[in-house]
DNA sequence: AATAACTGCAACCGCCTACTA
DNA sequence: GTAGTAGGCGGTTGCAGTTAT
């Protein structure tokens, strides 16, 4: 089952390739290029399965592939990139050029973890180690298993990974980065030079076309949400809370190099110099744009302001603040297809070396379409309107500013 | 010196998805 | 709609080299 039955054709070669077959596939290749690895071999003189030619070749044979040890910053940033995307090293490797995903799977598998472990962080939820998590496959929580345990838990499924993603934790929270991890990834957004922007005037939907303090509300939680089915806030009773939060501050920043990995590839079609984060999981003034409440002590739930209330009509974005980790996942799009949305965002060309920001805003109608977009420079202040029919999953992005550091507006010039 | 245990890495396996007939 | 195929991916295995006993 699933095996390719071009191997089973001619008893393929199975082991390691010799010097002569990596010749040859290597001369083929550079030659003619692969096309169909299921007729490389025979085109090539091989005794081996197409599957395994393929492999060679991204695996060793490349040309552009980069030898030798990772460096600091390699390893550093598959860390960072391994807490945003987990095992996903496909698209980890994207971010690292010239390494394959089977090289940095081996490295973490050999290397990374252990050294995880060592500086007390469990390399599964990158979080710091609890005691009674510390004493589980060695000791001290370091190092390899012991081979008999390793054995074991080769031939138990319900051991570590699929343990991992059977667990409790709540489901949306598919990708997760560590606040150290995002600070150390952005050390650019310093400096002692602020400007303070106010939002342009004609930008149509501010916050307080999405809160006003009489908002009171009562959500029906999505099923992937833990704990009671509904919850009761208030924006004004969320904003006193976080009534630091219109202080940008680089926490909420992520390194540029990680994010284009962890977006939808939907996604990359609506900014195409754009890299960045959905709105929902940015900046505490995007919580503005959104139904945000409470939880419990430490966490809060984003939902997007849908201009429905009904319950279908609910647009929910997954995003978890839980004690400075921000976890998000997947938007569950349950807004029904007749029903329109709009939000609004902010946007960081980082490309632009002014370090201008744009205050954008959307509406969506119909299968999340985005419609139109009015976009008004803070910086400049002169407002500039596009439209655009972008048939795309409805996100946004804000993106970091490479040098500049900004105070936002206070509430009240938001609204 | 012998051997057991460990480590790192290349390669394979099996599943999944996209594509096509 | 379905079956077959190819490519891609993540998990697992095998093995050579190294280290510890």
């Amino acid at each position: 089952m699933g095996r390719h039955s071009s191997c089973y054709k001619q008893k393929p070669r199975k082991g390691l390739w010799s010097p002569d077959e990596d010749e040859k596939l290597y001369r083929y290749v550079t030659k003619y290029g692969h096309g169909c690895w299921s007729s490389v071999p025979k085109q090539a003189g091989l005794q081996r399965c197409g599957k395994s030619c393929r492999l060679r070749w991204i695996n060793y044979l490349r040309p552009d592939l980069k030898r030798g040890a990772f460096s600091q910053e390699e390893e550093d940033l598959i860390v960072q990139l391994h807490a945003v995307l987990g095992n996903r090293w496909s698209q980890i490797a994207a971010q690292l050029p010239g390494r394959t995903d089977n090289e940095i799977k081996n490295l973490w598998n050999s290397c990374l973890k252990k050294k995880l472990r060592q500086k007390g962080i469990d390399p599964v939820t990158h979080k710091p180690i609890s005691g009674a998590d510390n004493g589980g496959d060695d000791k001290g929580g370091c190092g390899k298993p012991t081979k008999s345990l390793e054995k074991s838990q080769r031939s138990n499924p319900n051991s570590t990974l699929t343990e991992k993603r059977s667990s409790s934790s709540p489901p949306q929270t598919c990708y997760q980065m560590k606040q150290e991890h995002v600070d150390a990834a952005m050390g650019s957004i310093s400096g002692n030079s602020t400007a303070t922007m106010t939002v342009v005037s004609n930008s149509t939907a501010l916050a307080s076309d999405y809160f006003s303090d009489h908002d009171s509300f009562s959500i029906p939680l999505p099923s992937t949400v833990p704990g009671s089915s509904t919850i009761s806030t208030t924006p004004s009773l969320w904003l006193a809370q976080m009534g630091k939060s219109l202080e940008i501050s680089s926490e909420f920043y992520l390194n540029p190099n990680t994010i284009p990995a962890i977006l939808p590839q939907s996604a990359s079609s609506l900014f195409t110099s754009s890299i960045g984060l959905r709105h929902s999981v940015t900046h505490p003034a995007e919580y503005l744009t959104m139904k945000t409440f409470q939880l419990d002590e430490n966490q809060f739930w984003g939902l997007e302001n849908s201009s429905t209330s009904s319950n279908n009509g609910t647009y929910v974005s997954s995003f978890v603040e839980n004690n400075g980790v921000f976890s998000w996942g997947p938007v569950d799009c349950s807004l029904s297809d007749k029903e329109a949305s709009s939000s609004a965002s902010l946007i960081v060309d980082p490309h632009d070396q002014m370090g201008d920001m744009k205050w954008t805003t959307t509406d969506y109608i119909q299968n999340s379409s985005l419609l139109s977009t009015a976009e008004a420079s803070l910086q400049n202040q002169t407002p500039q309107s596009s439209y655009s029919e972008i048939k795309s999953d409805a996100y946004y992005f804000i993106t970091s500013s490479s040098s500049s550091s900004f105070v936002w507006p206070q509430q009240n010039q938001l609204c």
